[in-house]
DNA sequence: CCTTAGCACTCAACCCTGACGAGTGCTAAA
DNA sequence: TTTAGCACTCGTCAGGGTTGAGTGCTAAGG
């Protein structure tokens, strides 16, 4: 990001206003209904002011006789620098709360609930990943015969995630026999990561061939599965983006709903994100998403435990209320990390 | 449905060249394109047939200049007598099949890939239900210690499904106990469903408490599962109701996508419909809900073996090419049914 | 009796026009 | 430096005329 241009007090003070004004109304702002906020001065100065932040870009103006609505970087100077977030309100928690009250078991139920939650808390696209902890770790593990050349591994790692995959057998093998390698093997990777096991199978003798062969398997599976993780994308609520006027244009409604469906794109952008720093917001072509250019999203991670975190987020209008879906994200977050936490035991 | 109006053999040749046109442009279709199509009679005969079908209520005219446009009983009559179905083409088998050349191992992944083969070979919004089979059996069982008060159920069923579930303990308990009741259950539970093993707990002494609380616990879940079965509906391709002029008002969208994304109102839908007969079509008002006034709905089910079958069709425009449609939606049934087959050994 | 050419009629869609008004930029005075 | 005043721009909206697709009806012809 470019330094911004600095602004005086009052052309912020009118930058702040037009943002606000154009978030309610979804309409051009134009002098005379900034002077009745701004009482201060009359619609002459202010229309003065408004022509100098259109010559250095923190606002745009549809055509010569419209008023003016702020453009990208007139978003980011106001998320920047002039935006005073608002505190989540009781009515939005009392919305909020009630999905996590329900205790499931699984990650993936409390993820779905958590997409649901935002949607709603945010009115836009929600967005969720699934926890990544680099080098999951084992919990438990567990051996079914499927036929002749084929057995079931299933995976029970931290935070009660389960995971399933089919495994090659070189000869016929008796259930009664994976049970007995399953049982031995348990004893040896419980509370490993994929790299914790990588040394194992060395360790084990040509006596037990079939079991080195399994346990390659399954590290070979923990690596897909630790690379695989923030591909899954939970979204929910593009009903919501509907009853935006500017989505009125089915055109872009449509780029934007291909992007959504299509994971892919979504997961390139999520782990684009710079997240360490709180939250991150992208506004419109800062994402770098053609079909997005009339979009903004709000990031953030939840985390649980002092490893695993997630991403989780919305994409909604450039002309949301960032003052309050920031709050509102960070809120859920931390209820998702709560509940994530809660159940990794 | 009532009893349809009986047509004579030129009205019925109209009916279907209006529905054949309108399917095709979009646009109410008048009486001089139809003389070209139809080139045995002159635009004036054609007009007095069209005068009665709207009379009997297979057309509607928009308004009085215009041409005629299938009503949804048009439509019904169209699809119960005189669609001729077509094949499947070269290039959509071509462009269905790599979707099920991957051979991955979970029923749950395999339903992703064919909701997304079907939007694509369809070009509408796909529906896919999990299979049901009524009183699924266990195929292996695992228990893991989660806390003092918690155990997780591993359940590994028929099909390669797999759930988890936490149970509770009524007092602290060792890993290793625990896997010994495992096993003992492993022998006893394996083959049988939740009524199946209904009896079960009673043959239990009060020297295993536990065990017979956790079998308890195992039958209340299964029995869960059984009912919950086809609430999971997996859906794509909404993006492909965007292009279509139909759906370029954004109120209809919107009706339409809240019924999508609120998935209990399709699970509603999907269990009405009655699907021994080969595939059931639903046309616009025929679904009686509201929303889905201008959308036809065209399901399937899939058989994976003997006895498992799940749902699958698609939600598109009423203005839909039954014709191709209907053929595509049992073609990629065949295929999810044959995927779902192999997964289950 | 059925078919069809001809014709008057209807009505949405389109384009043009002028009035309106929101909003601007510029200028000159305070 | 601020602000009142004013000319100007340009999108929006309503009215009105034209166009053209499509109809229903009628009367003539097979």
């Amino acid at each position: 990001m470019q330094h911004p241009v600095p602004l005086d007090q009052r052309k912020q003070q009118i930058l702040k206003a037009v943002v606000a004004d154009y978030t309610r109304t979804g309409v051009p702002v134009g002098s005379a209904s900034l002077a009745v906020h701004l009482a201060t001065w009359s619609s002459a100065t202010i229309r003065n002011e408004l022509a100098t932040l259109s010559e250095v870009g923190y606002l745009i103006q549809p055509h010569t006789s419209a008023g003016r609505v702020p453009s990208d970087l007139g978003y980011r100077y106001y998320v920047d620098f002039l935006m005073d977030e608002e505190d989540v309100p009781q009515a939005v928690r009392r919305q909020v709360d009630p999905f996590f009250a329900m205790l499931p078991t699984g990650v993936e139920d409390i993820l779905e609930i958590a997409a649901t939650a935002l949607a709603q808390a945010a009115d836009a696209v929600s967005l969720v990943t699934a926890p990544r902890a680099l080098g999951v770790r084992v919990k438990h593990l567990d051996l079914v015969k499927l036929n002749d050349v084929q057995a079931l591994l299933v995976l029970v790692l931290e935070g009660n995630l389960v995971r399933q995959q089919a495994l090659r057998l070189t000869s016929p093998t008796d259930q009664s026999v994976l049970s007995g390698i399953a049982a031995g093997l348990n004893a040896v990777v419980v509370g490993l990561n994929a790299a914790g096991m990588s040394r194992l199978p060395e360790s084990i003798g040509d006596h037990a061939a079939l079991e080195r062969d399994l346990l390659t398997q399954i590290i070979a599976f923990m690596t897909v599965c630790d690379a695989q993780q923030d591909t899954l994308i939970l979204h929910d609520g593009v009903r919501n983006l509907l009853h935006q006027p500017e989505f009125g244009d089915v055109e872009l409604l449509q780029q934007v709903i291909e992007v959504v469906e299509e994971e892919r794109m979504l997961a390139a952008l999520i782990s684009a994100a710079d997240l360490d720093h709180g939250i991150q917001i992208m506004i419109g072509r800062e994402s770098g998403m053609a079909g997005l250019s009339r979009c903004s999203l709000v990031l953030t991670t939840y985390r649980a435990g002092a490893e695993r975190r997630g991403t989780i987020g919305v994409l909604g209008s450039t002309r949301m209320a960032y003052a309050q879906v920031g709050p509102r994200v960070r809120y859920v977050a931390q209820r998702v990390g709560r509940a994530v936490g809660r159940a990794l035991s």
